[in-house]
RNA sequence: CGGGGCGUAGCGCAGUUGGCUAGCGCGCUUGGUUCGGGACCAAGAGGUCGACAGUUCAAAUCUGUCCGCCCCGACCA
């Protein structure tokens, strides 16, 4: 590709709206531009990296026997009602009505389609084991889109579906797609690290992340500094209590009761009571599936929904109303506390068990208790590990200490079982003649994400760097002042002969400024620059430069070929 | 949805105590000189100052409403 004939608007400056380096490299270097908050057009150069994404992972996908499909991106609404899933979305769906008055979703993931599919065609245990998937994109209305392409309303996914006769041939699905994913995150040249993670509300049993670490990524791993204990905060497990001091127990204390005007937070607590968060404990009121429960935790830590949801083993976990809880503890929000509390279950995190003379809330406006004691001021029968992971806290495979990092999530593979089957019918009939419900996976890869974090991993002041894999163009030809005739006579030879060869090459035939070129080269970060200047050209020599390490290498322009060949291995 | 910030030429920005014809840098067009890390000279093109309403002799500038975008939080497959 000729520059002068291809659409690449490079950008001097940081786009005023960009804030992380991905984002303002993805537009700088001319990759996509903003439509709308949450949705992007990608430019030719970004949208080369997409095909090249998305080739590596059909290659993969195809070489563990999946199938490619393409399932509509609208939806019947009634078939998201089928798995309670319509509501369970709620406003993330795009919805909308069609001229006859029916409700359509665009489609923010396909489990319902390609279950009600497979529903629909399969009888036999015959037809199974079956790896469906599809590169596709999702609609998905979310609450607030950020960091360019990272978190979007519209964004492409790679989501593959397995069904199987069994949980062992779950399990052999699980593990083909979780080896695929490796080989393609691994051939995109990604430090991606896979955790143990929430499968949330895609229901099912354990599931697996990949991360890349970066600073600007949204979600937070526990990552063992010891062994290779890696896990998404949310369910990395809890054994020990950091800032618990061992010896003996202190006296119990007379229950006092303290006025507390307007002081609602456990940071206002504590300051006004001169006393350290890790001596109060908090008391949450949360309505579970239609049951009320109380979570207790230590003041400095944080409660975890995800274990609690375990814990409790309901459906839906949620926070209550200012009103329900006035009417429930006699206090406002910021005074509850569990002495005294009548009908509500209280489940206490590990922390509080050996804690003494606490302070919780009064249920009382304005007031807070001191010295409360467990037993003697309150039952508490119930504890678990119900809060989340600190850096302070030990690794729960090891004991040795953890860091904790921010991630972005660029795959996710969850062991769906029957939920989704059961809901849509997905049945066949077994060698015995029963019928039986099909047993599924299902694994995405955000593709969009994968170019992101590629970039946040891999640029440095000057732009950048792609892996050959994936780059837009493996090859650029810099003709420097291809005005000059002999630079553009080589320089034409040089273009010719790598086309003739079949290589992924973009020629810079702009008639501009050398720094113009030099700077355009290192922002699009292609990873292999044939310099072409006018003194080199006399001697029919150019300069074969990679991005990566800005090595140059002289040689004559007719072994170009020969030399680019150790570079790019076929 | 709560808190904060921003909206002036394609991009990045100044101007905002109301006051002349709305400016700067980059980019763009034409001509010329240059040509190895964002060249120089000259002449040009390009604007409903986010929208609407109000105050005023006069509004980019003051007031109100709305819209859009970004960040933090909530949420997150």
């Amino acid at each position: 590709m000729r520059w002068t004939q291809a659409l690449i608007p490079t950008l001097k400056e940081d786009p005023q709206d960009a804030e992380v380096i991905s984002h303002k490299l993805m537009v700088r270097a001319g990759l996509i531009r903003k439509l709308i908050s949450g949705a992007y057009s990608y430019l030719p150069l970004g949208f080369r990296v997409l095909q090249k994404v998305s080739n590596i992972i059909r290659e993969e996908m195809n070489a563990k026997g999946a199938q490619e499909v393409l399932l509509p991106a609208i939806h019947p609404s009634e078939i998201w009602m089928k798995t309670g899933r319509y509501d369970l979305l709620g406003p993330v769906l795009i919805k909308f009505k069609d001229r006859h008055d029916k409700e359509i979703v665009l489609g923010p993931t396909h489990e319902e389609i390609v279950t009600d599919l497979v529903a629909n065609n399969i009888k036999s245990y015959k037809d199974l084991p079956l790896i469906l998937y599809q590169i596709q994109t999702k609609f998905r209305d979310e609450p607030r889109p950020r960091f360019g392409v990272m978190r979007t309303a519209e964004f492409i996914m790679k989501d593959a579906y397995s069904f199987d006769r069994d949980i062992e041939g779950m399990e052999s699905s699980y593990k083909k797609m979780h080896d695929a994913y490796c080989k393609i995150f691994g051939r995109c040249n990604l430090p991606y690290i896979p955790v143990e993670a929430d499968p949330g509300i895609m229901g099912g049993g354990l599931s697996h992340e990949f991360m890349v670490l970066t600073e600007a990524g949204e979600d937070e791993i526990v990552i063992c500094q010891k062994c290779k204990y890696a896990a998404s905060t949310q369910v990395a497990a809890c054994h020990s209590c950091p800032g618990v001091k061992p010896g003996k127990a202190e006296k119990k204390l007379p229950i006092a009761e303290v006025e507390t005007p307007g002081i609602k937070t456990i940071d206002k607590v504590s300051e006004f009571l001169k006393i350290e968060p890790a001596k109060l404990v908090k008391t949450l009121l949360y309505m579970a599936d239609d049951k009320m429960v109380a979570l207790l935790i230590r003041g400095d830590f944080e409660a975890n929904e995800t274990k609690l949801k375990d814990y409790l083993k309901c459906s839906a976990l949620g926070f209550i109303d200012e009103s329900v809880i006035e009417k429930t503890t006699g206090a406002p929000i910021g005074f509850s506390g569990p002495v005294g509390l009548k009908d509500v279950r209280i489940v206490a995190d590990n922390s509080v068990k050996d804690m003494t003379n606490f302070v919780t809330g009064a249920n009382k406006k304005d007031a807070h208790l001191m010295n409360v004691n467990i037993d003697r001021d309150f039952e508490a029968k119930e504890f678990s590990d119900l809060r989340v992971i600190t850096k302070d806290d030990k690794c729960p495979a090891c004991g040795k200490a953890i860091d904790i990092k921010h991630a972005i999530e660029i795959g996710h593979m969850f062991k769906l079982g029957t939920k989704y089957s059961e809901a849509l019918g997905a049945r066949f009939l077994n060698h015995e003649g029963k019928t039986n419900t099909v047993i599924m996976g299902c694994y995405g890869i955000g593709v969009n994400r994968i170019i992101a974090s590629l970039i946040e991993t891999s640029n440095d002041k000057d732009g950048i760097i792609w892996p050959l894999s994936i780059a837009p163009y493996q090859i650029l030809i810099v003709a420097l002042n291809i005005a000059n005739k002999k630079v553009k006579e080589v320089s034409e030879e040089v273009y010719s002969q790598l086309k003739a060869g079949g290589y992924d090459i973009l020629y810079d035939d702009r008639d501009i400024s050398a720094g113009i070129k030099f700077k355009d080269a290192d922002l699009i970060g292609i990873p292999i620059q044939i310099v072409i200047g006018e003194k080199n050209a006399k001697k029919h020599i150019v300069e074969i430069k990679t991005r990566i390490d800005r090595k140059v290498v002289e040689v004559k322009s007719f072994d170009v070929e020969s030399r680019i060949k150790q570079l790019i291995p076929s």
